[in-house]
DNA sequence: CGTTTTTGACCTGCGC
DNA sequence: GCGCAGGTCAAAAACG
C-alpha cells in the first residue's frame, strides 16, 4: 500500500501501528491493511489507547509496568532507582526491601485502578467523539441537501418546466419531518413503488416491473447480489437515450440498467500488489487480459456476506508501476465510524464527477467537471475522466501525476489546509478509502432510516468542490476510496439515470436512498 | 482444519 | 454459428 510521510498521530496512526501483525495473519496474501475496522477490533483499540494513555500520563502517574521501569520513569517512590542502583542495598537490607515492595504493590494497585478509570474515560470520550462526528456529518449532509433543493427549486422556477420534479421543494421539508414514513402524496412512480412496496404485478410496464422487483429485492434482502454486477441487467442500452422529459419510468429504467454496470477506475503508482482501500478482499480469479502482459486479478469484498462489490486490479502495460484498480458495485454493509467523516466528502466528489458526466452532454453552460477540475488546480487538471465509449460508464481517476503535487508540504491550497484541519490527513493515511464505501452506505442508511433522500447530485456545488478537493488533496489512496464511492453511487439504480434533467430533478426519485 | 489463493473450465456477450 | 475476450466458478493446492 501507499505509505505517506504525514503522521498526525491520530487514531489511524495508532491502529496502523498495532494492527499489522494480527491483521496480516488474517489476510496474509492481500498485502493491505484495514485500518478502520474498529468494531471488530475494539480490544485492540483499547490496548492501543492504553498504550497511548500511558505515554500521556506517565509524567504524573506511577505505573509499574516493565516499560516504565525500563524508561526510568520516576515513580516517586525511589524504589526502582534505589534498588537497581545498588545491589548492596538488596543484600544488606532485606526487611526494608520487603516493606517497600509491599508498599509498592499497594501503590501499583492504586495506580492500576487509576489507569483503568482513565482508560474508561478515554473510551467514553472516544465514543462521544465518534457520535458527535456522526451527528455532525448527518447535519452537514442534510444542510447541503436542503441548500441544493432550494437551488433546484429556483432553477426550475426560472426554467418554468413543470414536471413531477416540482414537488421536490415540498419533499425536502417533509423528509426531515416525516422520517421514513411512506407517503402516498409522492407523485413519482418510482418513489411510490419503492415506498409502498407495490408488487411488480401492479406496475404498468415491464421496465418498471423490473425496477420495482429489484428495488424490492434490495429492500427485503440487502445482501442480494443482484445490485452489484452479479446479474447485469439485459435491458437494451438503446433505451437509455429514448426520452428526455416524458416517460421517466422507461427512461430511468433503461438508464439505470446501463448505470448498474458503471465502474470507477483508479490509476495510481504503487509497488504494492493492491491499493489499500480499507476493505477486505478475496481473490476469486485471475485472467490474462488482451494487450497486457500483466494478469488482471479479480477480487470481491468479504467484509460482509454477500457484499456485491468487486474490483479488478491490473498493472498498466505501459508503466508497470501504475496500478489500475477498477471498482464495481456498492457495499451492503456498514464500515467503521471513522469512515463517517468522509461521507460527505466522497459523495461530494462523486457528485461532482457524475453530475459533470450527465450534465455535460445537455447543459454545457454548467459543467461541474470543469468546475471540479478548475477548483482542484493545480493538482488535478487531468485527475478525473469519464468515458462514455465503454460498454458501461467508467470514471477514471488518474493520480499518477497529481499525487506528489497534492501531498506537497508547501501546498498553499486552502482546501488542502482544510483537509488537514479536518483530520483528513490522518484518516487518509490509515485507510481512507474505506470511508468511501461507508460514505455511500451512510448515505443510503440515512435515506433508509430517516427518509432523507440525499442524492449525490444534490450537494451544493461549492460544498462539493471543497469537500472533494480537500479529500483528494490529502492522499492518493483517496482515489481507491473515491472509486468505491463513485461506483456505489452510479451503480445505484436511481442515480444519475436521467442525463437530460441534470441536477434539478434527481433528488426526489433518483437518489441512492431509494433503493435501500 | 478452516480460510484463501490458484488455475483451468465454464459461461456470457459481442463481432464477424 | 463460430471464435474471441472478459468474467466467474469451483476444485485443488497452499497457508497459518
Amino acid at each position: 500500500m501507499f505509505r505517506f510521510p504525514v503522521s498526525l498521530g491520530g487514531q489511524g496512526d495508532n491502529l496502523k501501528q498495532t494492527q499489522p501483525l494480527d491483521e496480516q495473519h488474517h489476510r496474509p496474501m492481500m498485502d493491505e491493511v484495514d485500518f478502520f475496522r474498529s468494531e471488530k477490533r475494539d480490544d485492540q483499540n483499547v490496548i492501543t489507547e492504553e498504550t497511548h494513555n500511558l505515554h500521556v500520563k506517565r509524567e504524573n502517574s506511577r505505573v509499574d509496568d516493565d516499560d516504565d521501569r525500563s524508561m526510568g520513569i520516576n515513580t516517586g517512590l525511589n524504589l526502582l532507582t534505589a534498588n537497581t542502583g545498588s545491589d548492596e542495598s538488596l543484600v544488606d537490607d532485606g526487611l526494608s526491601v520487603d516493606m517497600e515492595e509491599k508498599r509498592a504493590k499497594i501503590e501499583n494497585a492504586q495506580l492500576r485502578e487509576e489507569l483503568n478509570k482513565s482508560n474508561e474515560e478515554n473510551q467514553r470520550l472516544k465514543e462521544m467523539l465518534s457520535q458527535t462526528t456522526n451527528n455532525f456529518n448527518s447535519l452537514q449532509m442534510q444542510l447541503v441537501a436542503v441548500m441544493r433543493q432550494q437551488e433546484d427549486h429556483h432553477h426550475l422556477a426560472s426554467k418554468d418546466k413543470p414536471t413531477n420534479r416540482h414537488e421536490a421543494p415540498e419533499m425536502v421539508p417533509r423528509q426531515f419531518i416525516d422520517l421514513g414514513v411512506p407517503s402516498a402524496e409522492i407523485s413519482s412512480h418510482e418513489r411510490t413503488t419503492v415506498r409502498s412496496r407495490s408488487p411488480p404485478t401492479l406496475l404498468e410496464d415491464s421496465s418498471s416491473s423490473q425496477r420495482a422487483k429489484r428495488v424490492l429485492e434490495i429492500e427485503e434482502s440487502p445482501e442480494n447480489e443482484s445490485n452489484g454486477w452479479g446479474n447485469p441487467s439485459k435491458v437494451s442500452k438503446h433505451n437509455a437515450s429514448s426520452s428526455n422529459g416524458n416517460g421517466n419510468a422507461i427512461d430511468q429504467s433503461a438508464a439505470e440498467a446501463t448505470m448498474r454496470k458503471a465502474r470507477v477506475s483508479v490509476r495510481a503508482r504503487s509497488e504494492a500488489p493492491m491499493l489499500s482501500d480499507g476493505c477486505q478482499w478475496r481473490k476469486y480469479g485471475q485472467k490474462m487480459a488482451k494487450g497486457n502482459p500483466c494478469p488482471r486479478a479479480y477480487y470481491r469484498c468479504t467484509m460482509a456476506v454477500g457484499c456485491p462489490v468487486r474490483k479488478q486490479v491490473q498493472r498498466c502495460a505501459e508503466d508497470r508501476s501504475i496500478l489500475i484498480t477498477t471498482y464495481e458495485g456498492n457495499h451492503n454493509h456498514p464500515l467503521p465510524p471513522a469512515a463517517m467523516y468522509m461521507a460527505s466528502t466522497t459523495t461530494a466528489a462523486a457528485s461532482m464527477l457524475l453530475s459533470g458526466s450527465t450534465m455535460s452532454s445537455q447543459d454545457g453552460s454548467m459543467n461541474p467537471t470543469n468546475l471540479f477540475a478548475r477548483t482542484m488546480l493545480p493538482c488535478s487538471s487531468s485527475m478525473a475522466t469519464i468515458s462514455a465509449s465503454a460498454p458501461f460508464p467508467t470514471i477514471t481517476l488518474d493520480l499518477t501525476e497529481s499525487a506528489s503535487h497534492v501531498n506537497s508540504p508547501t501546498n498553499n491550497n486552502p482546501l488542502m489546509q482544510f483537509s488537514q484541519r479536518s483530520g483528513f490527513a490522518e484518516l487518509n493515511q490509515s485507510g481512507l478509502p474505506q470511508m468511501m464505501g461507508q460514505a455511500l452506505y451512510y448515505n443510503q442508511q440515512q435515506s433508509k432510516f430517516s427518509g432523507l433522500q440525499i442524492p449525490s447530485q444534490s450537494l451544493n456545488a461549492g460544498e462539493s468542490v471543497n469537500a472533494a478537493t480537500a479529500a483528494m488533496a490529502a492522499n492518493p489512496n483517496f482515489a481507491a476510496a473515491l472509486a468505491a464511492a463513485i461506483t456505489s453511487i452510479i451503480n445505484g439504480p436511481h442515480n444519475h439515470q436521467n442525463g437530460s434533467s441534470n441536477s434539478s430533478n434527481n433528488n426526489v426519485t433518483t437518489s441512492s436512498g431509494d433503493r435501500q
